[in-house]
DNA sequence: TAAAAATACTCCATAGGTATTTTAT
DNA sequence: ATAAAATACCTATGGAGTATTTTTA
């Protein structure tokens, strides 16, 4: 499991499209797929059911979402906090 | 950010050791040390200090070791819940 | 000295892109 | 015919390991 795959996963919730998700990642369409696909195997389920032009949620997807979506914030809320420790690690 | 550089965050914290961390996580002691290294640059904050033997959390790494257990925990349940729906992927 | 972390290096797996094909409307 | 997702293929990056050096207790 990855936050990129994690990542487009919310994307194509969002948009019910991987092409749309995929532009707003700045990704190509058959990259935002493929994190799809690895995130189904990883998971062991279909994420999306796809139907030629129309993406939508499985069980298992809708079931996902919030998870993702919770993790997402936190690893924001993550790395602000951690950083207004000040510490900046120095260059060398 | 990626999910093996928290884990290694969290098993160096929870050893207090990057050597020992390496062991449990089976990772090599270097891959553990540039987990940490990269996970380190990624939030601009050094997350240990490293006095030859003594490895202790700084500040930064205090704050960021909860999000960090949450983080976790989040995904392990992500991963159950949403198999947990049945609709396994098929073979092709 | 003995331990643990850091560095140097090598290799290979895979993440990402482009081009194309398939599929369904 | 069109638009979107899937597939095929290639490349380059970086993640992982081994070997070694540095550090300090």
């Amino acid at each position: 499991m990855q936050f990129q795959q994690l990542r487009s996963f919310r994307e194509v919730a969002a948009e019910m499209s991987f092409t749309r998700a995929a532009r707003n990642l700045h990704y190509s369409q058959p990259s935002v797929t493929a994190h799809i696909k690895n995130l189904e195997d990883y998971i062991g389920a279909e994420l999306f059911h796809r139907a030629g032009g129309r993406v939508q949620l499985t069980e298992a997807g809708m079931r996902l979402l919030p998870h993702v979506e919770k993790i997402i914030l936190i690893a924001e809320a993550a790395c602000i906090d951690a950083a207004s420790a000040g510490g900046t690690r120095p260059a060398a």
